[in-house]
RNA sequence: GGGCGUUUAGCUCAGUUGGCUAGAGCACCAGCUCGACAAGCUGGGGGUCACAGGUUCGAGCCCUGUAACGCCCA
């Protein structure tokens, strides 16, 4: 007889089956769904394509593994599901890595190079070290389509570009002009609000004395940016500040440069900061900008593009911001006009890209205006069109839309989908979907063009497509008409507005021969969790506290990487991750791992039949608790995956492999299997084994198919080892059929007897312990219960009882003189061990008298409650009743307690 | 300044519409070479549910306030 089929190690080895099973997957060709549509309904996930630089970290492992989860559910449920992958051209970055490497390795600037040039350097880049991120994506298991893999600049998602282009021009939605713009001097583009943000940084506020020019005195302005004052067109103070009430109106004369400025007053001036009086330099600051516009002074800019001071600043001219900062300051000293110095922590603007200081800077640029397209997207969040889970998310997502600014689209910078606008010799503006020549007429005016807009869109104005783009949009497609709209889309919750709003934006502009209610992307947008590090900080390449999904995946297996991950991600709660964190995963792949090898040793000769699995309400007692409980989990992870609450499936399926499975039914067969070695020829030996052999296999089978979406490899392989009759006529379990509960077998009676079975089971243990009484020792034992019933529920199932307990011979009755030993109580009675002459019993009265605390306890906080009328009056009655039972019940553990205690 | 989240065992976290003696995993203590698994098995100890009020017959859960930590927006 062999236990265990000769080639499945004790161990489970990840690393040596990971790597076939997914070239088994790719070439069976599941991954991507049916070539032809059918009355199956289809599923679409749409991958938040990683940027084409990037590597996969834990966010991205975390994220890709609930899409493959719902992924592969979906498939085994039956629908034709598609998870489209591919990667994002990430503009400022793809280009600021190869422009970097370049000047490293050789020494080249991108100017000296030209647009063309440069350009095939980062497609070769892009060649050699892109996509990288899509076959980690393989190692953690994601079963993409990849056959449908796109790329944001892919010729097809140009042509969508040109196409939402074209479309906003035409509607009036797409407009350039001069507007203040946050500028990146180090990469020196423009970067949309969304692409800055925020840091605490100490700094030094300065007090600059401006002389009035009726020569009655000067004011004194507090700023941090000195070097901004050549751009100075006016002083604000607060209207009601009485310490200035008598200048406003006045004019000063901007020092180093004589000009000559108002005061003005503004409520938007705080009276308690600095000196109360602030300078307006609406070329150099948002805030000013506004000001400036209120009160209708001019607007100037004083720097390039590089940062460094224009030909505004006289002398100053050429040198940089932090250069002409103490050179103004000193030029204020010489003239006896510096008020000093003060230290303060203000928030300085950094761009998301370079990290360097943004500098607000008046421009030329390309915007979207947005409050008309935001309407649909607002809408379809308010009718419930589009789901946030967690729902709070949603607040996030309306607040932005509702207060949405113009979305400034032109990038300086030449990885990208170029702007699709020519000009005439006289500056005219067109757009066009197709590749216009230059010297060609333009279509408006027949002047000849003379040259194509310089600039690329922003990254997220071609991501803004992908849910359709991807499908073949604008081309009516196949795709497009069985796969959109899609129905779950995951992503991070700082791409909110980024990306997620403006997708929906998108649908709802350029989908409109689709009726209205399939116009929105997908129906339910999931914000995962962000994965900390074991310190609840955020994991950073600057801080170097990142775990290497990769490198878990090598250490502990892919599985144990996703189910970690899943089970220990609570839904919409921030994770903390260390990596010993991934031995929860490694632990139970293992457990599945060997509970499958017993099943397969135990059926190899001998494969049962489905019919050997007894009918319903029919067979052994563990046989009718194990089914039920593997229907009622069978529902439990299904509704979970249907509403995707991860975690609760994870740990649903943890408990009853572990808990119900391995701990308890397994355990139990191994007496019936024994029993029919050690009795050949006994054919109701042989029947008993024949049923526990194909109730393991039904266990095994469902819970294999049922852990599926998260320990794919792990699953294939053992459903490689199940007998071929149990497969089903299914080879493969990434596209087995998903199993469904049979409701039948689900009976609280046979939950509660076993439970009974267990907890008389447990205080035998207990008391073996207590009473250190070895293993290999078989003790008589007897079961004093409380009544007929629980005797007979313990005789019908003596057998099991026995082995569980490891005792001897047993005495079960319900009524009867009380044995002296060692004891302890169970929900229907006690048990006795009898003492050995060297027993020490003070563990054991211990024991006993702390649990006797516990149950007097209960009994005084039960009676209270039943004590009070009002609890009477006013508790739903079965929560009475409840009371009173349990009462009952504790009152009669607490009776049992006593004499056993007393019986010492 | 506005918004959101978190606070439950030494650690990481569950805890359903308010109703059993508040659960799990890890860690800890004790014992096990048990015919799948020592990445295992068995038993055990461990909690003033952040704090203060309130509602209720009854609060970890609902309400108000406070504190600490974290995130987002301006």
């Amino acid at each position: 007889m062999t236990e265990t089929a000769p080639e499945l190690s004790t161990r489970y080895d990840p690393a040596s089956l990971e790597g076939p099973i997914y070239a088994a997957w790719e070439a069976s060709g599941a991954m991507s769904p049916s070539e032809q549509a059918s009355d199956r309904p289809t599923f679409t996930v749409m991958i938040p394509p990683p940027n084409v630089t990037g590597v996969l970290h834990m966010g991205h492992a975390l994220n890709n593994t609930m899409q493959d989860v719902v992924i592969r559910h979906k498939r085994m449920c039956g629908y034709d599901a598609l998870w489209v992958p591919g990667t994002d051209h990430a503009g400022i970055a793809t280009q600021a890595v190869v422009e970097k490497r370049l000047f490293q390795e050789e020494g080249k600037t991108r100017k000296e190079m030209g647009r063309e040039a440069f350009l095939d350097e980062v497609w070769k880049w892009r060649e050699h070290h892109g996509d990288v991120i899509l076959g980690q994506l393989k190692r953690l298991g994601a079963s993409c389509d990849w056959s449908r893999t796109k790329f944001t600049l892919d010729p097809s998602m140009s042509t969508a570009v040109r196409e939402s282009f074209v479309r906003l021009w035409e509607k009036g939605h797409v407009y350039r002009g001069a507007r203040l713009v946050n500028w990146d001097c180090k990469l020196q583009t423009a970067v949309s609000d969304d692409e800055i943000e925020y840091v605490t940084r100490k700094g030094k506020l300065y007090t600059l004395h401006y002389p009035l020019t009726d020569g009655s005195g000067f004011i004194a302005v507090a700023t941090t940016r000195p070097e901004t004052m050549f751009g100075d067109t006016g002083v604000a103070v607060h209207p009601d500040d009485e310490r200035y009430a008598s200048m406003v109106g006045k004019t000063l004369k901007l020092p180093l440069v004589d000009r000559e400025i108002p005061i003005v007053a503004d409520d938007s001036v705080e009276a308690g900061f600095g000196t109360g009086a602030v300078k307006v330099t609406p070329g150099h600051d948002p805030a000013d900008y506004e000001r400036g516009k209120r009160h209708q002074l001019p607007v100037l800019s004083v720097l390039n593009n590089d940062g460094t001071m224009n030909e505004e600043c006289g002398a100053f001219s050429g040198q940089t911001r932090e250069q002409a900062r103490e050179a103004v300051i000193q030029a204020f000293e010489e003239a006896g006009l510096f008020g000093g110095t003060e230290d303060i922590t203000h928030n300085v603007t950094i761009s998301d890209r370079s990290k360097t200081a943004i500098e607000p800077l008046i421009s030329e640029q390309w915007f979207v205006r947005m409050q008309e397209l935001a309407a649909p997207a607002i809408a379809a969040v308010n009718s419930g069109r589009l789901q946030f889970k967690p729902a709070r998310w949603k607040k996030v997502y309306l607040d932005w839309l509702e207060n949405v600014h113009d979305w400034c689209i032109s990038r300086q910078l030449w990885w990208g989908h170029r702007i699709p606008v020519w000009y005439d010799e006289d500056e005219v503006p067109v757009a066009s979907i197709e590749e216009l020549q230059l010297g060609d007429p333009h279509p408006q005016t027949g002047k000849p063009l003379v040259r194509q807009d310089p600039d690329v869109l922003d990254t997220w104005a071609s991501s803004w497509l992908w849910p359709f783009a991807t499908l073949g949009w604008p081309e009516k497609t196949e795709d497009l008409a069985r796969f959109y709209p899609t129905q779950f889309l995951s992503t991070a919750r700082d791409i909110i507005y980024l990306w997620v709003a403006r997708m929906v934006m998108a649908g709802y502009a350029f989908l409109d021969d689709l009726p209205e209610d399939e116009r929105c992307p997908f129906s339910t947008c999931y914000i995962h969790a962000t994965v900390l590090d074991g310190q609840g900080r955020r994991m950073s390449k600057s801080m170097g506290n990142g775990i290497d999904p990769v490198e878990m995946i090598e250490r502990y297996g892919a599985d144990a990487v996703r189910y970690s991950l899943m089970i220990l991600t609570r839904e919409g709660q921030d994770v903390k991750l260390a990596e010993n964190r991934f031995e929860l995963g490694q632990r139970f792949c293992n457990k599945i791992w060997n509970a499958s090898r017993f099943v397969f040793g135990h059926l190899q000769g001998a494969v049962p039949k489905a019919q050997d699995v007894p009918a319903t309400g029919e067979g052994a007692l563990e046989d009718r608790w194990i089914l039920s409980r593997l229907s009622a989990t069978q529902q439990t992870v299904h509704a979970a995956l249907e509403s995707y609450d991860f975690h609760d499936a994870a740990q649903e399926l943890y408990r009853f492999i572990w808990d119900d499975f391995c701990d308890w039914y397994v355990e139990a067969a191994k007496r019936r299997l024994h029993a029919a070695e050690d009795l050949p020829g006994c054919a109701d030996a042989a029947a008993s084994a024949a049923a526990a052999r194909a109730v393991l296999a039904t266990v095994l089978r469902d819970a294999l198919k049922l852990l599926h979406p998260f320990t794919p490899f792990l699953t294939e392989a053992l459903w490689a080892q199940l007998p071929g009759d149990w497969r089903g006529g299914e080879e493969q379990l990434m596209t087995a059929t998903w199993p469904s509960a049979d409701a039948e077998r689900i009976s609280e009676d046979v939950e509660r007897d076993f439970a009974t079975m267990q907890d008389a089971v447990r205080a035998v243990r207990n008391v073996r312990a207590l009473l250190e009484i070895s293993t290999s020792e078989k003790p008589q034992a007897t079961f004093l219960t409380e009544n007929a019933q629980a005797t007979s529920l313990l005789e019908d199932n003596q057998a099991l009882l026995q082995f569980f307990c490891r005792v001897g011979e047993m005495d079960l009755r319900h009524e009867g003189e009380r044995p002296v030993g060692g004891t302890d109580v169970f929900r229907a009675g006690s048990v006795f061990l009898p003492f050995a002459a060297d027993t020490d019993l003070a563990k054991l009265r211990d024991s006993l008298e702390r649990k006797q605390g516990k149950v007097a306890k209960g009994i005084r906080g039960i009676e209270g409650k039943l004590g009070n009328e009002r609890f009477l009056a006013n508790a739903d009655a079965d929560v009475v009743a409840g009371e009173r039972q349990r009462l009952l019940d504790l009152q009669q553990e607490a009776k049992t307690l006593e004499q056993n205690l007393s019986g010492l």
